[in-house]
DNA sequence: TGAAATGTTGGGGCG
DNA sequence: ACGCCCCAACATTTC
């Protein structure tokens, strides 16, 4: 009877374009498709509250394709250091396969499985693809990792061929016994009570035939519009792709040559696939950023950011996550994240901005609010976007650069589609003052059956003098 | 992947 | 006709 290989699901929950698993049923074993919930390793960042509830619904979606291919997921809870040889030496398994993962504390974890399993004569096997670019393969002249984007992009996209996507096994040669599995309700990854799920169920449908769904959905319809209008929170532009993503339901190479596909020799996608391209490569540079400074998450790129002097504002913090700071642009922002799990690119940027410059809140602290309650939480994605609006990251926003919660409103959701969605009370203010309902008269909030202060906050900052603040505290930052 | 302040230019109103 | 002022529109500088 032949050994099986363990094909270890992490970041990876696709049967597409999954080189671990092609490589595992080349080898011609059975197969045993595992999964392990580990909430204990020490020093890894826990998954936060909306991207458990994704991965519940990812997990049930693996399950049944893995069914449907003959298979089955084996489900286990606990230290993977630990689960994983024990559920090797119980299949008698010959190998163990996994996708390569890029958190700070998976190589140890990695190299130390390597050993366990060795040990016992079983083989440990790293396979690429959840990213595009292994970050040691994009190095600088000197040989360094790099810190600034475009240069990474150059070297990356000049020097690394992305292999054609691998197709999804039909079916997986299953082994003589099942190991036991946990079920899926064991995990409790779902929501109780409250049951605050009702928006994320609404908006997404989790799993591998969801993101193939999405992607031929925005390949088809959003990628013209894709460089022009990607800055647009009122418009249907962005791709959505990113919880998928994240759990790898679908790999950044099937989007890469999908997309490279699509627009083969039609000049008006060009520009598109372009912009498209450079998104999925921030995400590369995001890792290639982590793995050299694993202390990303954390710490401030630069280290005079450690004498930031900032600030403790329980009420105002609140009042940000919330989406009652009065400011409307952000509040829709905030309240979309609440009820969808998700914002819209621009709209994270802003709401960043205010954190971080008009209340002085530390990144960290907004840093950590994404990742409990974003659906497409990614440490390294995070952690270096947080750092560049703070500007403490590597290629981040100058220190003056502070975003106008108002004019920003006004350039990106001009008619207010977007505000009007997430901050109904607002709904009914003309466009003009709708960014900025402080500045509208008594006779147009009374018209629009706007009371501020009651129906919708007063500003909880005044934004000039907030500007002024944080420039100030910034500049003193390096010592001008 | 900014915004605001400051500088420059040029058209038009006006004495 | 001319100088002067105002100010929008745009450019540049500064934060």
């Amino acid at each position: 009877m032949s050994q099986p290989i363990i094909v270890w699901f992490r970041h990876d929950l696709r049967l597409h374009d999954h080189r671990a698993l092609v490589r595992a049923i080349a080898e011609g074993a059975p197969i045993v498709p595992v999964y392990i919930l580990d909430d204990e390793t020490p020093g890894q960042w826990r998954a936060g509250a909306a991207s458990r509830w994704w991965l519940h619904h990812s997990l049930a979606a693996l399950a049944t394709d893995l069914a449907t291919a003959g298979s089955k997921l084996i489900l286990r809870r606990g230290k993977a250091v630990e689960v994983l040889p024990a559920l090797a030496h119980d299949c008698r398994a010959r190998a163990v396969h996994t996708s390569r993962a890029y958190q700070p504390w998976a190589s140890n974890l990695e190299e130390e499985l390597n050993e366990r399993l060795h040990h016992d004569d079983i083989a440990f096997r790293r396979f690429s693809g959840t990213l595009l670019f292994e970050p040691e393969v994009v190095k600088t002249k000197d040989g360094g990792p790099f810190k600034v984007y475009s240069p990474f992009w150059r070297a990356a996209t000049a020097t690394v061929d992305i292999p054609k996507p691998e197709p999804a096994p039909r079916t997986l040669p299953a082994p003589s016994r099942w190991p036991h599995s946990d079920t899926l309700a064991s995990f409790e990854l779902l929501p109780t009570r409250p049951d605050w799920a009702g928006g994320l169920r609404e908006t997404w449908t989790p799993g591998e035939a969801g993101a193939a769904a999405r992607l031929k959905t925005f390949l088809k319809s959003a990628l013209a519009g894709y460089a022009d209008d990607r800055n647009r929170p009122d418009l249907p532009a962005t791709s959505q792709l990113s919880p998928h993503l994240a759990h790898g339901e679908v790999s950044p190479a099937t989007l890469w040559h999908a997309a490279h596909a699509i627009a083969d020799g039609k000049p008006a996608l060009a520009k598109g696939l372009e912009v498209f391209c450079k998104e999925l490569v921030w995400r590369e540079f995001s890792y290639h950023l982590l793995s050299y400074w694993p202390t990303l998450p954390e710490k401030p790129f630069r280290p005079e950011f450690e004498n930031f002097p900032w600030v403790t504002a329980p009420e105002l913090l609140h009042a940000w996550q919330r989406g009652r700071t009065g400011y409307p642009i952000v509040d829709a922002g905030m309240r979309e994240l609440w009820h969808t799990g998700y914002m819209h690119n621009r709209v994270r940027m802003i709401a960043a901005s205010f954190l971080i410059k008009d209340l002085l809140i530390p990144w960290q602290t907004g840093e950590a609010w994404f990742w409990d309650t974003l659906v497409d939480a990614d440490l390294a994605s995070n952690a270096a976007s947080w750092q560049w609006v703070a500007g403490s990251g590597a290629d981040a926003a100058p220190y003056f650069r502070v975003f106008n919660p108002s004019l920003q409103g006004a350039k990106f959701d001009p008619a207010g589609a977007y505000v009007r969605k997430w901050v109904p009370e607002l709904a009914h203010l003309p466009d003009d003052v709708l960014h900025r309902p402080w500045d509208a008269g008594d006779v147009v909030l009374r018209a629009a059956g706007v009371t501020l202060g009651k129906t919708y906050p007063k500003p909880i900052v005044d934004h000039g003098a907030a500007r002024d603040r944080a420039l100030a505290a910034f500049k003193a930052l390096r010592g001008g």
